[in-house]
RNA sequence: GGAGAGAUGUCUGAGCUGGUUGAAGGAGCACGCCUGGAAAGCGUGUGUACAUGUAAGUGUACCGAGGGUUCGAAUCCCUCUCUCUCCGCCA
């Protein structure tokens, strides 16, 4: 959520960060606000009125004297104020209303453009190999080996469901524990097993509501959202809280099955583990300090990269223009994995830092040591990674002309010992 | 699911026969005194948010959340959420 106060005071600044992200206009919560300020002022003196009467009364009925005039005009001044204190909460709710509509401002160095065309390749780690034999698609291989089912999953639930069998389902596991491993052991990230349903407030918190809700899924008999990341349960771990500043950073990784609805994704990515309503993920959130937020971003990617390079799969990093950023991030670093039939490269993990904007809207805070006042924290998240991609991509990276994958050996231990799949 | 109890500031814990209660007492924390140093002791201070003001300050709101009664509500009434105890059911 944007700051009032911000805008008020550095409208144009505001302004022009939002036009690098579409078309978003000031004047009516400007106006609102106006109108609000004007108001509390007024229902505020007459507040003060009514208390200072209030404290006269017990002294007035000691002395045994007549109230009836003044409670009378108490009476009208009381219904003045609840028909102010009434119009003011309106306004409050629609304003609120449309500050979280507003999404965050992009970092300044970010760079301005359209939509991914004008992304930035920022490094590549890794050759795509060279494949001396028809190559398959992850789809076909999982299946060939009866490793993954499609079929039976649509059965049993609907498309964009899959079903993972054996070796299949042993190396979802392993890689979901490879992951949590390394960030815990080697990048000294806590382990979060949090609920895999969240209410609307957490939803509202990271940023999802109230403008994505038809991206996720709904319970509504007890009105609580699937969760679409990890990233929801975790950054609102501190919802409505205040940390010392001592307690910063946090550093939390946590694996979660994610639900989402691809609305507005149909005929995209139709077959296959890329798009599909339940994935698992391995998230990575950070809750910093914000004079270094920037650095805990570099460093948070480079965690996620991590996971890719000890699989030994090749990989890009890119940054992402205004135009192709997430609603609450301020910048974004996406790191695409070599999908061998895609024939190039794949989202895989997109890692964020929201500033405070997130902090904002959750009212996760801080108190500063030097100046005791309290300030909203910066809140990061990762994929480190989509497991359900890292899955694919090792299938399609690792196939061999006889239709076996070879285990990457950072996982055979994982996998039991196992160094080939289908053997 | 049935019956009951409760939710107060960083914590603990009063108030709950309505009126200087932002809220007693205690603990913690910060600063000062004391001390060779420390503990103890003493003193002072110690919430958040919004509005207003160049500022010091001032005002308003907040005792789980939301409504209501009243001139006035932490205190009375209603609804909801959560916690605890007992019973039932259950992985």
């Amino acid at each position: 959520m944007l700051d009032i106060k911000r805008i008020r005071e550095n409208t144009l600044e505001v302004q022009a960060g939002l036009d690098k992200r579409g078309n978003y206009n000031l004047n009516p919560v400007l106006m609102l606000d106006e109108k609000r300020r004007k108001m509390l002022v007024n229902v505020e003196e007459m507040k003060n009125r009514q208390n200072i009467v209030s404290k006269e009364i017990p002294k007035l009925k000691k002395e045994n004297k007549d109230c009836s005039q003044i409670f009378k005009e108490m009476k009208e001044l009381s219904d003045k104020i609840k028909d102010l204190d009434a119009e003011i909460r309106l306004i409050d709710g629609d304003m609120r209303n449309q500050l979280l509509r507003f999404p965050n401002i992009p970092n300044a160095q970010v760079i301005v453009g359209k939509d991914e065309a004008d992304n930035k390749e920022i490094r590549k780690w890794g050759e795509p190999r060279n494949f001396d034999f028809e190559i398959k698609a992850h789809w076909d291989i999982g299946v060939d080996l009866d490793i993954l089912d499609f079929e039976r999953a649509v059965k049993i639930t609907g498309a964009r469901f899959s079903m993972f069998k054996g070796e299949g389902a042993r190396l979802q596991r392993a890689l979901i524990n490879f992951m949590l491993y390394t960030h815990c052991v080697e990048h000294h990230y806590t382990e979060i097993s949090p609920p895999f349903m969240v209410n609307r407030e957490s939803m509202t918190g990271t940023g999802q509501l109230p403008k994505f809700e038809e991206d996720a899924f709904h319970i509504p008999s007890k009105d609580l959202f699937m969760v679409p990341t990890a990233e929801v349960p975790v950054t609102n771990i501190y919802r409505d809280e205040i940390l010392a500043e001592e307690d910063l950073p946090q550093y939390f990784t946590a694996y979660t099955p994610c639900f989402r609805q691809e609305a507005g994704s149909a005929g995209r990515d139709t077959r296959g583990l890329i798009r599909n309503h339940q994935f698992d993920k391995v998230e990575m959130v950070k809750f910093v300090h914000p004079d270094n937020s920037y650095e805990e971003l570099e460093a948070l990617t480079k965690n996620a990269e991590k996971i890719l390079q000890l699989l030994k799969i090749p990989y890009r990093v890119v940054e992402l223009c205004t135009g192709d950023l997430g609603f609450s991030s301020a910048k974004t670093y996406d790191i695409e994995v070599w999908m061998p039939s895609y024939n190039r490269y794949v989202e895989i993990s997109s890692c964020s830092n929201f500033e405070d904007y997130q902090a904002r809207r959750a009212n996760i805070r801080f108190r500063d040591g030097s100046s005791k006042k309290t300030r909203f924290v910066h809140t990061l998240n990762g994929s480190g990674l989509a497991v359900g991609r890292t899955f694919a991509a090792i299938l399609e990276n690792y196939q061999q002309p006889d239709g076996t994958v070879t285990v990457p050996e950072k996982l055979t231990h994982y996998m039991w010992g196992k160094t080939v799949i289908g053997k």
